[in-house]
RNA sequence: GGCCUUAUCGUCUAGCGGCUAGGACGCCAGGUUCUCAUCCUGGUAACAGGGGUUCGAUUCCCCUUAAGGUCACCA
């Protein structure tokens, strides 16, 4: 694989089910430093446990990450999307070249994996992460341990007690050659692999949004490395992994940072050259603490779902925790600008609020940016979910009605799925509503019966080919005269049965004039 | 509880020894052809506390406080 710098970085999420918002930004952050630098971004499945297994979810992990625009290079694709163009240039043209093969998964039929360091989901490594638990084991550097969970969890809970620190007591770290022989061949079915941390050593490191870090082992445990179902834990998986695929920078979120300095021992264990880390602040609720499900939507699916702009999203998380510093006072990005502006000495440290207000703020900011085609291409499925529009008429259905609407809502609209619902009145056929709100401020009945009929006569006099906005805007205004509020106030209410709406000319000219002026008769009989 | 991390308006943030501490969201007020929205203008609001270092600290150091993360055969 062609690449103009070493930098290889990689998003590597376990397969829950959704996307965490959280996750989106992690797996931004990378793309956006891999891009920027002419790197490498490559994607690896973690799904090492396989009591989280969920049917589905790589399948919806690969598109949602596809939908928003994070496309990797290496790592597993769905195979049907890799016809399309879902694949980036180079894997694409060395594949059309017949220089790559693709490798269907074995374990998720109908994924593909793409690139010459896989396989890339570590259910498929099971072999490579045994041998270096062995590796290990036969250097003296891990151990192997027979406790049972019962046992773990007796001592955690006694050690919890005391206020002590849960932590392994190394009790099969004192077994001899013998025991550990016998124990391996009765096939004890607690057995692990642990790794034997040194006693009492200061690790430091270098983290690039947080500088120097040191963490003594004497407050940590003797992590396993491998499971006894033969499967590795994160630890051991994310080191060989991170190692043999070349991975330059790892760029994960903050909870990793108090296992980071088992990772650098463990790289030291191997005596493999250990790669640069980038620990990223996390997304919080309003309360500071993780954001959870508890509070909110978490998945971006569910923003997806409710009619959020892929691009105010990304947008929006990427200020999260980073910014363009040097005074700059943008807010909007695209992608392509994020590319060429992102870097690690504006990413903050301190956790950062999802605040919703401003994710509709951006929102809208890119739907006022949208064409009318855009924006009716991409607010259709809501429209068709909305019980005021499948019991409209056909030709208030149609593309080129909800068009018309669409272009008065634009400035209006915050979320796609708010679509129409402020003005439902457009797709009523009979509205409801108080012949008292037809009275502007303190005008009598024959004075709204005036005005109304005023309005009547004028729309009536408008040919269908002259009925455009600025029309009726100029025909009604110089008809309204000095009292304005008096003819304008009920024609609106007239049109709409509403107290607030879009003005009247907006309205007229999207219910066209055969419909508006029968809104007018209905309301003048009342 | 141990360890680690963090700390500028309510929120996202600018600031990298000298500023009337800037912008954005929100909120409030006013304006823009009737109401709503958009838009425009203005306003509200912050350096957690205490010690140092320095001629001078929001900025550097220490302590306190507070908050968060983490201590699994989950990632």
């Amino acid at each position: 694989m062609i690449s103009s710098s070493n930098i290889r970085v990689r998003f590597a999420p376990s397969p829950t089910g959704y996307v965490h918002i959280g996750s989106l930004r992690t797996a931004l952050y990378n793309y956006l430093f891999a891009k920027k630098q002419g790197g490498e971004y490559l994607l690896r499945l973690e799904d090492t446990d396989k009591k989280r297994f969920v049917s589905g979810a790589t399948e919806n992990l690969l598109s949602v990450l596809e939908t928003m625009g994070l496309l990797h290079s290496e790592g597993p694709f769905i195979s049907q999307q890799l016809t399309v163009n879902s694949l980036p240039e180079s894997p694409r043209e060395t594949l059309r070249a017949g220089q790559q093969q693709t490798i269907e998964s074995v374990k998720y039929p109908g994924i593909v994996e793409v690139g010459d360091y896989g396989p890339y989901i570590q259910s498929e490594r099971l072999e490579l992460y045994r041998k270096y638990a062995q590796e290990l084991i036969d250097s003296k550097k891990a151990y192997y341990c027979f406790c049972s969970p019962e046992r773990l969890d007796a001592m955690r809970k006694e050690q919890m007690t005391n206020k002590q620190m849960p932590k392994y007591d190394r009790l099969c770290c004192q077994l001899s050659s013998e025991e550990i022989q016998k124990n391996l061949d009765a096939k004890l079915p607690d057995t692990t692999i642990r790794f034997k941390l040194p006693d009492n050593e200061t690790v430091w490191f270098t983290d690039m949004v947080r500088g120097e870090v040191s963490f003594n082992t004497a407050s940590m445990a003797d992590a396993v490395l491998l499971k006894s179902d033969g499967y590795p834990t994160y630890h051991l998986a994310m080191a060989v992994d991170d190692h043999f695929m070349r991975i330059s920078h790892v760029i994960r979120s903050e909870e990793w940072l108090p296992s980071l300095p088992l990772h650098v021992l463990l790289y030291r264990a191997f005596g493999w050259d250990a790669p640069q880390f980038a620990h990223l602040p996390l997304i919080i609720n309003a309360d500071k603490s993780k954001l959870s499900k508890r509070q909110g939507d978490v998945a971006v699916e569910d923003y997806l779902k409710k009619g959020y702009l892929k691009e105010a999203l990304i947008n929006f998380v990427a200020m999260l925790g980073w910014n363009p510093g040097e005074g700059s006072m943008q807010e909007l990005f695209s992608m392509d600008e994020l590319i060429e502006k992102f870097d690690f000495e504006h990413v903050h440290k301190a956790g950062a609020v999802f605040d919703m207000k401003k994710l509709d703020w951006i929102n809208a900011q890119y739907i006022k940016r949208l064409s009318v085609d855009e924006l009716y291409e991409k607010s259709l499925p809501f429209w068709q979910e909305k019980d005021f529009y499948k019991a409209a008429k056909p030709e208030q259905q149609s593309e080129e009605y909800l068009k018309k609407v669409l272009f008065i809502e634009r400035d209006r609209l915050n979320r796609l799925d708010a679509v129409g619902e402020s003005n439902a009145f457009f797709f009523i056929d009979t509205l409801e509503y108080d012949k008292e709100l037809l009275r502007w401020k303190k005008n009598t009945d024959d004075e709204i019966i005036t005005a109304l009929t005023k309005a009547q006569e004028v729309l009536t006099a408008l040919d269908e080919q002259d009925w455009t906005q600025d029309n009726l805007s100029e025909k009604l205004m110089a008809a309204a005269g000095e009292k304005r509020g008096d003819l304008l106030w009920p024609l609106r209410v007239a049109l709409t049965g509403a107290k607030q709406s879009p003005s009247p000319f907006e309205v007229a000219f999207v219910l066209g004039k055969i419909e508006s002026l029968k809104r007018i008769g209905k309301a003048l009989s009342k």
